[in-house]
DNA sequence: TTTCAGTCTGTGAACGTTCCCAGAGAGGTG
DNA sequence: CACCTCTCTGGGAACGTTCACAGACTGAAA
């Protein structure tokens, strides 16, 4: 299958073009000082060699490699029933690639995977690390600060904040929107289901949701879910169980609101006209449901984009970077 | 942040351990001909200095990466709209780790991400390849031929089956069980909704389906989706249009089967009473509508085990490796 | 005792780059 | 004309491994 020649080096593209190794590298990497006759000829001499360039041989010698991890760290096997991941994956994966960097996919969902991606850190074989929702007091991020090796975030480190740049959406804000919507809707009881609190969307969201309603946010109408679709389906039926008359609920993810319609549908109630329902993410599954769910979109693409850009920053020797914060947009349907 | 002590080589670690590089490489490859006290003495010096392979090196020897590229071929955005893809993903990254290969996602979208594919392979960037929903004709698939790299694919390459090994779920069989039901259940007018048939499970499934109803599943009773939600709606649409007697109907992935079940919402149809629809994946998806879905299961998890396996298998040398097809399981729920 | 096979160890040479330094030539300035 | 600066080029050395080979030692067989 193929020419089994062996592939052509440097020495190789210098010998066509008749100039140095040097004067090749030179090019490869863009360096000043290539005349443009020199220049042409080596440009020429890689066409008709098919020369490319050993990137084992420039890590040894550069100490970079080239590639970036992106680390999920899910204790549960949840991990991409959530759509969240896939768009962050997708484009962050284009991104790098326009630098040529390319993008090596890690899972942390246990303490042996965790090793793992710290020896892997550890032993330099990536530039950079991607971090997508954190909890807080991940051992990971602690053993992270040991290592050379530069990092970002998706969503804010809680505890961390200062010392890992990252980018997010404004989930607090977003959370205001919705809630504000709720109670101009003219509802009444407005309960809330979050995600865990150890995660910046749990944490923040529920914030948002009592900036709006202040006291009257009190505990009987704050559940807790872990942004699965049935931990928001029993969440939902724990609210109802506990205050039957609430008239709205603001769920913290898109996933956990398609739970929270079961749970409602199970209890004979109508969404939006007994109960209304607020999402959060703007997913595909936000279509799927029935009815179609009221929520707020977070700009996902841009928040990768934007985190890739710190990664890269970061690698190429930035020092302070500040955490950029993107606006969200409400997002009405039918379920509210 | 962290010592910046120069990161400990073979050399230290031979010099700790009071041996040669070479014993101390021996060890590090578990190779024959090393004596237990050398042995023990070279794990003890690498505990002690922190040493930590440097691939870069190895590989620049070895001509081997220790990675391997995922590619996700997909013309449209549609990607990860599809949970298929997620199993896949966090399957094969796990397998593999377990033998400290590393997984590098690629998209092949468009013919420049394509060619960016080509030209990191050609570059030598990776052991192997692992094709996901590979398109007939593409071209990707004939410039890998060319390539000293090792292929699999998850799902049959039309046309060329017999020179990229692959492991699948049973779709012609899988087919047949769903539609077999459907019959069995009465419905006489029944309908497919299908995949692109240059996809095997666009084909397969609509062979299988042609298996049970043979010349009855005339050219009326046939629509073709893409794979997306709202391909599935358009389709069934279409269906409905053309052949509004229709009482059953067979998609082929449940998303696309939850587009069809807005369409059949839209005109008035009540599903199953009305209309019986079977989707296919058993996703997550099929768990979300309303009604769930009745389904065939197909066993992702063991297709992305079963990928990997000849992937390794392949990269160890390996020569003639016949396809994989696992059994699929009807999951019967609400919708039909 | 000699010979041989098997086990174990050390070392030079390579892998394909980049980095750095030395030096040649061109052009400008005092 | 001497000197300097800037541009451009070539080549030695290094990056950290593995590989192949040579040689030392051991124990058994002839």
């Amino acid at each position: 299958m193929g020419s089994m020649a062996k592939r052509p080096t440097i020495h190789d593209v210098a010998a066509v073009a008749g100039v140095s190794r040097g004067t090749v590298s030179r090019v490869l990497n863009d360096d000043r000082y290539v005349s443009p006759a020199a220049h042409a000829a080596v440009k020429r001499a890689i066409a008709e060699t098919g020369y490319v360039l050993n990137r084992a041989a420039r890590s040894l010698v550069t100490q970079r490699t080239g590639s970036v991890v992106m680390v999920l760290s899910e204790p549960q096997e949840r991990l991409f029933e959530d759509p969240t991941f896939s768009v962050l994956l997708r484009t962050a994966t284009r991104r790098l690639a326009e630098r040529d960097v390319s993008l090596v996919m890690m899972i942390a969902g246990n303490d042996g995977d965790r090793d793992r991606v710290i020896r892997y850190l550890r032993g330099g074989h990536a530039d950079g690390v991607f971090l997508v929702s954190t909890h807080a007091g991940d051992k990971l991020v602690d053993a992270l600060l040991d290592i050379p090796v530069a990092a970002v975030a998706q969503g804010a480190v809680i505890g961390r904040e200062n010392v890992i740049p990252y980018a997010a959406a404004d989930d607090r804000e977003g959370a205001r929107q919705m809630t504000r919507y709720l109670v101009e809707r003219g509802h009444r009881r407005i309960a809330t289901i979050t995600g865990p609190l150890d995660t910046p969307g749990g944490a923040l969201r529920l914030e948002g949701f009592a900036d709006i309603l202040g006291r009257k946010a009190g505990r009987r109408l704050i559940e807790h879910g872990d942004y699965t679709q049935l931990g928001g389906e029993s969440a939902m039926a724990r609210l109802l169980e506990r205050s039957p008359d609430i008239d709205a609920v603001f769920v913290a993810s898109d996933l956990m609101a398609a739970g929270a319609l079961s749970a409602l549908r199970a209890a004979g109630r109508r969404v939006p006209e007994d109960v209304a329902v607020g999402g959060f993410d703007d997913s595909a599954v936000a279509l799927t449901t029935h009815p179609p769910l009221t929520t707020v979109r977070q700009p996902l693409e841009r928040v990768a984009e934007e985190t890739v850009r710190l990664l890269l920053a970061l690698i190429d020797g930035a020092e302070h970077l500040e955490p950029v914060i993107l606006p969200t947009t409400l997002v009405v349907r039918e379920s509210a």
